[in-house]
DNA sequence: CGAAATCTTGAGTATAATCAAAAACGGTGG
DNA sequence: CCACCGTTTTTGATTATACTCAAGATTTCG
């Protein structure tokens, strides 16, 4: 497995890149820089001139309503470029937050698009990487607006373990889970009491482990299950996904 | 506004291809098929060698689980390539049916390929399109994770309406809404009956008509302030959203 | 060790689901 | 043009899932 969280996530998705595509794309100049946690890398409304990268650490793409009430729509680990859409769309329409301390690499979006001309393959493998994420964006909505709680709350873990694992962040069926009970209700559209109660239930079913911010599956088939989880939509290659 | 679908969306979005991009784009070979109502175009699971453009009629692009649920994600209109994803990603993660009887181009996608990695701009255009259909899907998991019945209702009208008028099917603030209130319910993860009760309050406070499968719009003002609608996420230009 | 954040629990309430059935509509064929 | 059939819309009654408010316990972190 390569050492470098972007290379290794596009490896995941089954994406082999000669060596000099990978180093046009590592060349990208970047700009590396650490973040608290809890802090927005980019905010709905912003106009920026340049992307990121996650390096180390999690983040999360959330909106917040008029009245007040937040949505996160995805979360985002290492390898990944959250809001590389804005290389290509003007104005942002949705935040961008750290869920811990991170490291992030900037690369304007000037650079992005001369790499991706330069290199058609890039432009693919940046494109789809976009793609999935948007097949991301449409389980989502199917578990938010589809799922009662239990299983939605197994289907959020079963995903953040499998993108966790594919990149190489999880042995076997433990792994971070770096987000907060309400965070994890902002992510489900429920509230944050009843996301307690939820957690409790699946602790007693013996489905999963949970202390601090350490998640230990117990019984990933029973989960897989309960949350309705088929990971057909992350669009892996087999072995990142078995 | 062009007489082409395509380019009237594209157009709508404040894009401006030149005549050889245009006929690059036109130019591709397209299957043209009439639909019926209710068929489904493609499916989940379905590994495709093409893509659709709508030319006629209205579609949507849903998820059934596996409880029998289903979870329409997008609506889409003339003028829309709702499966261009299908260009990049293997498997079908969602399916496509029609709403009303349509007529739709298939493109293959190595035609789409071959184009976009000659014309770089059209690479562009697609893939923003794309990435408009992403962010539409943000603003829908908002929408269903935290607006009510009332306020997501409102919402989608607006949405509707709005892509609508950008591509020119709509004066004023009257068009056609060709799906039922079954699937309006499945689009905002409620019951029917539940959308029939938020209908008729949504008339009752005289913000909207709705007979038949043609719908007047009473009060912009106050369905957008219900809805909470700001069309930033459509990422259209200010001409196409005034 | 202490303060702040997070998690947990209880009680009462609200939004929306389900089930069931009637009314209205839309298209079709005689 | 009208009668008929299937679909869609409407209404009522009951139930369930999840919300809110509130307060106490526990963890985390400086």
């Amino acid at each position: 497995m390569h050492d470098h969280p972007l290379i290794r996530k596009l490896e995941s998705q089954g994406l082999r890149l000669s060596d000099e595509e990978q180093a046009a794309l590592l060349g990208m100049p970047m700009q590396v820089e650490s973040i608290r946690a809890d802090q927005d890398i980019v905010r709905e409304g912003d106009r920026p001139s340049r992307s990121c990268l996650i390096l180390e650490g999690y983040a999360a793409m959330y909106k917040v309503t008029p009245s007040g009430k937040r949505q996160i729509v995805a979360f985002h680990l290492p390898g990944d470029i959250p809001d590389l859409q804005s290389a290509h769309l003007e104005v942002l329409d949705t935040s961008l937050g750290t869920l811990t301390p991170a490291k992030v690499a900037f690369i304007r979006h000037e650079v992005i698009n001369e790499v991706c001309e330069r290199h058609y393959r890039i432009a693919r493998a940046l494109w789809r990487q976009t793609l999935i994420d948007a097949a991301i964006f449409r389980e989502w909505v199917v578990n938010v607006g589809r799922r009662e709680a239990l299983n939605a709350l197994a289907h959020v873990m079963c995903e953040f373990v499998v993108k966790m694992r594919a990149v190489g962040l999880a042995e076997d069926h433990q792994c971070d889970l770096p987000m907060t009970q309400a965070e994890l209700g902002d992510a489900l559209g429920i509230s944050t009491v009843h996301v307690n109660r939820t957690l409790m239930e699946l602790r007693a079913a013996g489905l999963i482990k949970l202390a601090g911010a350490k998640l230990t599956v117990l019984d990933w088939d029973r989960l897989k299950e309960l949350g309705e989880f088929d990971p057909t939509y992350l669009h892996l290659n087999k072995q990142a996904v078995a």
